[in-house]
DNA sequence: GCTCAGTTTTAGCTTGGGCTAAAAAAATTA
DNA sequence: TAATTTTTTTAGCCCAAGCTAAAACTGAGC
């Protein structure tokens, strides 16, 4: 059975739901997609039908095993291509997600395999996310936790981000955090909960609670 | 104005039918873009409706200045997604048609500048057609004729080729025939005006006078 | 200048993926 | 539990891009 592009972001949005809400309500769905409660009904019928959502009236979807797979082969797609843009075509990582929303729906497994190939099996997004292997499995980041439990003193490595929006990467860019950076929690404001960060050279940053919570970490022994 | 993927295969064909047949008749563009002569007429009035082509009843269509536009757009964005292919994913240069026609749809310039860049401006597709430059400009080929032209004792290299589908570029492999291959044309036989070409190494190739006429080279002193 | 074959256009239908507005079901609050 | 709000579904519509069948046009040969 071929999916259409539409059909795809379907079953991506559901997969990303289910990960994280532990359900795809029909409302998150429409938001997901950009569509209306009432179109997102329509395709979960649909999508229901050819094998790839379980789905009862009222009750929110679920994946078939031959959706997961699906929705993990585009996630696959999507993050590769997000890497050959940022590594290859020197793209900044506020920009990509949206080309890659396109290119994900392009060609099958032959073409992402050689793109896999290409970019020497990256294990990782310009954002931290893992990327799926050929068979679909996904390594989870090992021991990552959100930057806002981190504990005074303490030394860490961002090694991925909660939110990709666009807005959030340039604010972090401007703040000077990127992934892979080193930094160290020199203390906590009691007042707005937010912290300051320094960073090896021993230049402080200014950290609100908001971003602390979008920003994983691992922590350091130095 | 935004072109969806269809309007855009409309596009691409009408510039190449007025290429090289002069006219794009609605029969001709039908058989190209793989849909009914009803539904040309249907969309020739939609791209007339917004300025990108001109036509008059039973006259057949024309390209106007944005129409152009468009359409080398395309074929720059077609031919250097083919170069990637080829050169970084290795594909074969038969191989890498329909998923050119696929990425020619996605992003914009900006994209298309970059993989340019990143492909260091190649001046050749994997065919060696040539490339359109950002601003549309395209270089035509210098002193091309078809190998069918030569004459016997003359030495040429081969520089491109007419036919570009599957088939015919699989069987140039059989023969041993690839784009920057230098041969000579030993003998002519007159019975079915098929050719003996050899090789640099000396290695005897049979070609067909049909082969031949798809097959562009460049003469060579030598 | 007619006729007829071939081409193009018209008319009306189909399918996919949307939409709105109203009805129905579920969840929340009093 | 009853009332009210929120969510989901239904019903009926729209648009893009295709299709077929029939009508209209063109141009070649007589």
């Amino acid at each position: 059975m071929l999916l259409s592009p539409s059909q795809e972001n379907y079953l991506k949005a559901i997969y990303k739901l289910q990960e994280d809400d532990g359900i795809a309500t029909n409302q998150a769905l429409a938001a997901m997609v950009e569509a209306t409660p009432a179109s997102v009904t329509n395709m979960l019928r649909k999508l229901t039908d050819t094998g790839y959502v379980e789905y009862e009236a009222y009750q929110g979807a679920t994946l078939t095993s031959a959706g997961r797979n699906q929705a993990v082969a585009l996630v696959r797609k999507h993050r590769l291509w997000e890497v050959f843009l940022v590594d290859k075509l020197q793209y900044d990582w506020d920009a990509v997600h949206a080309l890659a929303e396109e290119l994900e729906h392009i060609g099958g497994d032959e073409l992402i395999n050689r793109l896999d190939a290409f970019l020497g099996h990256p294990g990782f997004d310009p954002h931290g996310d893992p990327i799926p292997n050929a068979k679909g499995v996904v390594r989870a980041r090992q021991h990552a936790i959100a930057a806002s439990e981190a504990s005074v003193g303490g030394t860490f490595v961002v090694c991925g981000v909660k939110d990709s929006s666009s807005l959030f990467l340039q604010h972090l860019d401007k703040l000077n955090i990127a992934l892979g950076k080193a930094y160290t929690l020199k203390e906590c404001l009691e007042f707005d909960r937010s912290a300051v960060w320094t960073e090896q050279g021993g230049v402080c940053i200014n950290v609100s609670n908001e971003v602390a919570k979008n920003v994983l970490i691992q922590l350091t022994d130095a």
